[in-house]
DNA sequence: GCAAAAAGATGTTATTTAACACAAAAAAGT
DNA sequence: ACTTTTTTGTGTTAAATAACATCTTTTTGC
């Protein structure tokens, strides 16, 4: 059900989290934690899609991860004692476990295995926070965008064409994962389906010219 | 000598890690890794000052973080089995001191103490990160400056007389810190001199009215 | 101590992007 | 089915910021 965190578990670790664990259904749009909340569960999605976002200046806000199934979230905080300082909500239908951190933190004294896991997955997340920190400050509108559409072929995958993005979002929600307001991204958008790089149905994006799309996205 | 991780090990394990550490020092503005160099080994900045940054499009660069005695840094490559993705220099002279990742992997795996070292280092950083993008991407010009000085009296202190900011960086650092050109960040510092919220000596910069620059940083 | 190079300062222009306004289409609720 | 609300699309204007040019000051290397 977690492969990943399942390997890092021995046979007794994983009943009890199973015993713990509680699983829920969030509906499209339905946010699961927000700016401030004690996280006191570590999230585990088991199907669907979220997004983690931060709500900043005048209402804006910027997506800062996705969350593709199967995958856990939701930890950082407790592991830096803090609160929550982004939220998080279903981009789709999604189903969600919830670990007791009380249990992680009882689990990750006895387990280094477990411990590692957790340094590997955090070491990756900053890694691409850090790289994002940079294409969003330092890349044009029609880089950012490019780079959107490209980063969300390799978060959730694409149709069985190869070239139709599994995750349908919003232009507001292009917009906030790009760094731009929400005319500037249809309007990007209906650009790049005009020099036929995409083509565009409601939300579904298909990428035409991936090749592209990667030359922007570097250039900027 | 390594307050922080020092309270992780274990006596056998920290005669272990003197053994093979190595010690250098570094002259200002020199390079202590690229991106793209392999993460051998875990740095540690015993006195000193160090930026972590990423060149980006078009020869301009972003500090992503900076370091201060003592901290270590330069081991997230590693846990993420990438080659470095940043870059990292000296802002003045500084001591670093090398420890294999190969000892550190060794060690994490017998002791998860060490493991959650780690984890909370990184939770910190990933957090901070997040926070940085949109900082960088929503706040104007006014607003990044403001916080960057601020960042860097709650990173680096102050001179005895509690305004001075220890951190003497040159306007190309304090704009590659706040995303603008030198221009702009020459030009905002010294309205905010001219508004007596700093006053500036050459590359030192006194803090005069805090709450004010708060306010700037938060407003955007 | 002097020449060369680097850093800092300042004004001007051009570009990018946000903000705004409004219309059309689609979706949701009743 | 019909109203209301939300989302999408498009054009216009205004604001923010980069780019550039030039000059001064400071630092560095010899």
């Amino acid at each position: 059900m977690l492969p990943e965190l399942d390997r890092a578990l021995m046979p007794q670790e994983r009943s009890q989290v199973l015993e713990e664990m509680h699983v829920r259904v969030y509906r499209k749009n339905e946010q699961i934690y927000k700016e401030g909340d004690s996280p006191t569960n570590m999230l585990c999605l088991v199907s669907g899609k979220v997004k983690i976002y931060k709500d900043g200046v005048g209402g804006r806000s910027q997506i800062v991860r996705v969350i593709n199934a199967v995958e856990c979230f939701g930890y950082r905080a407790a592991f830096s004692d803090e609160n929550y300082v982004t939220a998080a909500a279903a981009f789709e239908q999604s189903v969600i476990a919830r670990i007791p951190m009380r249990l992680i933190f009882q689990l990750i004294r006895r387990n280094p295995q477990l411990a590692c896991f957790f340094v590997r997955r955090l070491a990756i997340a900053l890694g691409r926070s850090d790289a994002r920190t940079v294409n969003l400050t330092q890349k044009h509108i029609r880089g950012r965008l490019a780079e959107s559409i490209l980063f969300l072929k390799e978060s959730y995958g694409t149709a069985r064409d190869g070239c139709t993005l599994s995750a349908c979002l919003s232009r507001e929600d292009m917009a906030n994962l790009s760094n731009m307001t929400t005319s500037n991204a249809i309007r990007t958008l209906s650009l790049f389906a005009q020099e036929k790089l995409i083509s565009i149905d409601g939300r579904k994006i298909k990428i035409l010219d991936e090749a592209a799309l990667q030359k922007i996205s570097k250039m900027g």
